[in-house]
DNA sequence: CCCTGTGTCGTCATT
DNA sequence: CGACACAGGG
């Protein structure tokens, strides 16, 4: 955990001497454009790449060789990317290339990185330095309240429609006034009114929302030419990734740093550009040029990652969108296995074919469950492939989801420690408030916040006198005075005890352990383990770095998410198209290609953003490096309502000399080119010749891997790493759900039978199971047995 | 005050 | 189908 956020000295290391060996090295593995992009050391800076392109590494590699030239020290370079993972794999290349020349330097998150200086100049803008940073949830919380407060009828408009409209105005830099007098509609009106209270509310409890991050810091250079006059002397070069996906705030803030040295390079894909949702506007890579007249533009047109049939794909999808910018993917990966296309009955039925197709190559071409990618739209869609996947033991991973930070206990943790660190938090302390329950129930809340707002005070100083409330029975004061006491003694002793025993001592003080004790169940004790392991992130955090302090640890981990993990096992990855970006795997799976699903209904309405959902295509089916598959289900179900859907226009447009479908035939007859019946195309993907893959297949890809490391947490290591278990038993903390007597199964040797009865538990498990002819009952052991369940 | 059962609702993607 | 809000009995 800790490793994931690297803190580092601010103190301006001296000049650098130049390393001509480093330097050699860093522009020895590059082609011709990609080197021009690396040297072109002075001025704004456009890096214009196709997917597999290199171009985070060509970034790399220039900000490895602003160091070996001694053109920068690390003092003076920032780098911002989206993910953490991708910060990090960023400064871990740099320091490959040029050695330990990287203390000082920046690399991280727009967020992150914002909020880090923010700590250092909050006292600016009035916030203290234990800020609390709301993620999306606190902000709803927030919300409601005020809407409630306001007495807006929360039927009518939603607080997450309000939230997210909240948002997006601070993302294009839009204040409560200026919002006010431009809102028509509901919804906009009931979010002016909200917006000021909401903006009120976060200053009260001393908290930032992941908006402010960004737009707090541009307020300030605004408000103190000196601070921004700072960074902008201090860091000389800025360099940006995937900066189609920067919002307006974002845009804003480059410029402003970049404004003193003038030397900002950015790096991205305008066809890669899959987020406007939540803000980002494409138009400030396609206008680069125009905000910089003097901008070199390299164009990195050369795919390393794909075959020719799947860049092929990929062009014939983006090449229907009428908004890019000029540019001409090429490979010299020859060919390649033709994409398949497979039709599924069901969802089911789908996710049983993805799963063969992934056993098969597994087995027959040793792949490794690590080669292998299943995207999808919706995180809702994954379900079912994890069924089916878990069925036969193929161990997988979920990327996305609700990660670590985000499951409850450990929300209730974080609650916890940032009410001491910050005891204006209100969201926290109403959070751990009455939990566990300790008898302070909604209505003693209510009149504990009352008194607090009529005496302006925060609510954590109603707490504190609280027998100065007269509405309270005495029975409630007892039990609020008894919450205050646990909390004030853990805020008395936060500076002289380390953390991770200050944590320990009030989870159980607080009732947490015993709370999770009460039941002995699985998922409690899966709960109890992720609170270990979230007091010892914290001790290894605190351990990790002088000025790394629980409150920053708070602050840091509310922007982490389940991209940044670390671990590297060998298991199917399932996310989705979006968490997809930046990656890349030998076989890909891209699943539930309707209409209505993908692209989703929604956007079908508007050119904007069904073009939106074809970059996403596009960005899908570039991750793939020698083999995509396309399938779509014709039933699944929504809503919990089964659908009969039909395939997406997607498969209308596509290139179909490159694409086969498991039928063997074409994707679409030359004669009626729109037709959406497909003949016999249910057949599985096994279909296929088995060996046509193994002859075709690349044998450089192992390698090429190292390049992207991929290190996503699996689903259950977290649970299964504080008891030891070995890093190959991921997945099935289910237990082994579906075999219960009645269904049938599918047993190796002795064939189709049916389950009779079930004793045991987890590993001891075992099943009497009738199978036909002369075999009769068998007593199994559901550990080794592998049954499959197919009815 | 707390738990449980019933009904209602909706769901895209995320730092 | 599943999360969540609300009502009613313990």
């Amino acid at each position: 955990m800790a490793r994931r956020i690297q803190l580092s000295s601010p103190s301006p290391s001296s000049s650098v001497d130049p390393d001509s060996e480093a330097q050699e090295r860093i522009l020895s593995g590059l082609n011709e454009d990609q080197r021009a992009a690396v040297t072109a050391t002075d001025g704004p800076v456009m890096i214009i790449a196709g997917p597999g392109s290199g171009k985070t590494r060509t970034l790399t590699h220039r900000i490895a060789y602003l160091l070996a030239t001694g053109k920068a020290n690390p003092y003076q370079i920032i780098a911002l990317t989206f993910t953490n993972k991708a910060a990090r794999e960023m400064r871990e290349r740099v320091q490959r290339l040029v050695g330990d020349r990287t203390r000082g330097m920046w690399v991280g998150t727009f967020h992150s990185s914002f909020a880090r200086l923010l700590r250092r100049e909050i006292d600016a803008i009035g916030y203290s330095q234990d800020f609390s940073i709301y993620d999306t949830d606190d902000s709803k919380k927030i919300v409601k309240q005020q809407m409630n407060r306001l007495q807006l009828n929360t039927d009518e408009v939603k607080p997450r429609s309000v939230q997210r409209t909240i948002s997006s105005a601070k993302n294009q830099m839009v204040g409560p006034q200026e919002y006010t007098s431009m809102a028509h509609g509901r919804l906009q009106e009931a979010t002016a009114k909200v917006y000021p209270a909401y903006e009120a509310a976060l200053k009260r409890a001393n908290a930032l929302d992941f908006d402010d991050l960004l737009l707090k810091p541009v307020q300030l250079f605004n408000q103190e030419p000196k601070i921004l006059e700072k960074y902008q002397q201090r860091w000389q070069y800025v360099h940006i990734d995937e900066y189609q996906d920067t919002n307006h705030v974002q845009y804003v803030l480059a410029k402003q740093l970049a404004a003193g040295h003038k030397n900002l390079c950015v790096v991205g894909d305008d066809a890669q550009s899959i987020y406007a949702f939540r803000g980002a506007d494409i138009s400030n890579i396609l206008s680069f040029e125009r905000d910089y007249p003097d901008a070199t533009t390299v164009r990195l047109e050369r795919n390393y990652r794909s075959t020719e049939n799947i860049l092929t794909l990929a062009d014939s999808i983006i090449d229907q969108n009428e908004d890019q910018l000029d540019k001409t993917l090429w490979t010299d990966k020859d060919g390649g296995e033709k994409v398949l296309l497979t039709e599924a009955l069901s969802e089911k039925d789908e996710a049983k074919k993805v799963e063969q197709k992934i056993r098969d190559l597994q087995l027959r071409e040793g792949l490794e469950y690590s080669d292998f990618a299943v995207l999808y739209r919706t995180n809702a869609q994954s379900r079912a492939l994890e069924e089916a996947l878990r069925r036969e033991n193929v161990p997988y991973r979920i990327i996305g989801g609700t990660s670590f930070y985000q499951r409850k206990e450990i929300k209730d943790v974080l609650a916890y420690l940032k009410l001491l660190v910050n005891p204006n938090d209100r969201a926290s302390l109403e959070r751990v408030i009455n939990y566990p329950t300790r008898g302070i129930g909604a209505k003693t809340q209510e009149r504990v916040r009352n008194y607090a707002s009529q005496n302006d005070m925060s609510m954590w100083q109603a707490v504190e006198q609280v027998e100065q409330i007269d509405t309270l029975s005495t029975r409630a004061k007892n039990a609020v005075g008894r919450f205050r006491a646990i909390i004030a003694k853990y805020m008395s002793k936060m500076d002289s005890a380390p953390v991770d025993d200050l944590t320990r001592d009030l989870i159980q003080e607080a009732g947490m352990l015993s709370e999770l004790r009460k039941e002995h169940t699985r998922e409690n004790l899966r709960r109890w383990e992720n609170v270990q392991e979230l007091v010892n992130g914290i001790a290894e955090y605190t351990a990790s770095a002088d000025n790394a302090t629980l409150s920053t640890f708070l602050q840091e981990v509310t922007l982490l998410t389940d991209l940044d993990g670390d671990d590297d096992p060998n298991t199917v990855t399932l996310m989705t198209l979006h968490a997809s970006k930046g990656l890349e795997y030998p076989v890909v799976f891209i699943t539930g290609l309707e209409e209505g699903l993908f692209p989703l209904a929604k956007a079908t309405q508007e050119r904007t953003e069904l073009e939106e959902e074809r970059r996403l295509f596009y960005v899908g089916a570039t991750r793939a490096e020698e083999r995509l598959f396309l399938s779509w289900a014709r039933n699944r179900y929504r809503y919990g309502k089964q659908e009969h859907n039909t395939r997406s226009r997607f498969l209308d447009e596509i290139d179909d000399s490159v694409v086969q479908t498991a039928g063997g035939g074409r994707l679409r007859q030359k004669k009626n080119r729109f037709s959406s019946s497909s003949k016999g195309s249910t057949e599985s993907y096994d279909d296929m010749d088995p060996h046509y893959y193994r002859k075709n297949l690349r044998k450089g890809s192992g390698s090429s891997k190292k390049g992207t490391r991929r290190t996503t947490r699996t689903v259950s290591s977290k649970s299964s790493s504080s008891n030891g278990s070995s890093g190959r038993r991921v997945v099935y903390d289910e237990g082994e759900g579906q075999i219960v007597p009645g269904v049938r199964v599918q047993h190796s040797k002795f064939g189709e039978g049916k389950v009779q009865s079930v004793e045991g538990e987890g590993d001891r498990a075992t099943a009497v199971v009738f199978f036909g002819g002369d075999i009769g009952n068998k007593k199994l052991k559901l550990k080794y047995a592998r049954l499959r369940v197919i009815g």
